[in-house]
DNA sequence: GTTTATGCAAATTCTTTGCAATACT
DNA sequence: AGTATTGCAAAGAATTTGCATAAAC
């Protein structure tokens, strides 16, 4: 399944650096208007998520957020979203909290994804 | 708003004591069964999580899980969530991994919740 | 007898899917 | 030409809400 390059694709992935946040898909929806359609900016999200372009986060409010992989794909493959997103409740922008979070698993267990999210305001608010 | 002694509410604190777990709503309704109503299930977790008798977590899934909180109110009333909840995507029970997470905010950030979660395989599975 | 809580159905919101049409390569 | 991608509309899943009825207190 070959990947092709597209209108949308660029438009998303262009949003999604122009930002440098998280975004949920109605944020990406009225940054790049009704020409593009719903289903195709979740499709686009989804097939960047599989190549391992960009790393998925469910909020508290229950909604995906999208950001782009900025120290993951590079180094080895592996990605490390072992980190905690912080939404602003005040001017609703999701930042990734860059640091390494130390899971205490209990023995025996084995992880598989990590969902780190905090809200509260941020330092502008 | 004064709280009343019913059957749907006892019904549902008793399913969630016995599980020891938490439980989403689907869950609870299938526990439960369909004579208790949907809306109803929704509105006495509801009503619990106001009380502060339930948190409430929201899985990598979107849906919302809801616990007792056991070590939160009767210590001073103020509610220590800042714990991970674990999802066995085997056996599907999450628990609450009781380890106090210290957060990582950077400077001028204020924390208002905190939503910690982890998919993986519990020792069981 | 008040007023909270329930049940039912319908509405909302977020996300996915089927299918025909479009546009990369 | 061949196939990935889009658009549109409709379907699905989770949760909430309006309103009349029932049940606590």
């Amino acid at each position: 399944m070959k990947r092709r390059n597209t209108g949308p694709k660029t438009a998303v992935l262009g949003a999604l650096k122009a930002a440098n946040a998280a975004l949920s898909h109605d944020m990406l929806q009225s940054e790049l208007g009704t020409a593009i359609n719903r289903a195709t900016i979740y499709r686009v999200l989804n097939r960047f998520c599989e190549d391992g372009r960009v790393h998925r986060i469910v909020g508290d409010d229950g909604k995906q957020y999208f950001a782009l992989c900025l120290n993951c794909d590079e180094q080895k493959g592996a990605h490390n979203h072992n980190h905690f997103h912080f939404k602003c409740v005040a001017c609703g922008k999701v930042e990734c909290l860059d640091h390494e979070i130390a899971v205490p698993l209990p023995d025996g267990y084995s992880l598989e994804r990590f969902n780190g999210w905090i809200s509260g305001r941020c330092n502008s608010c």
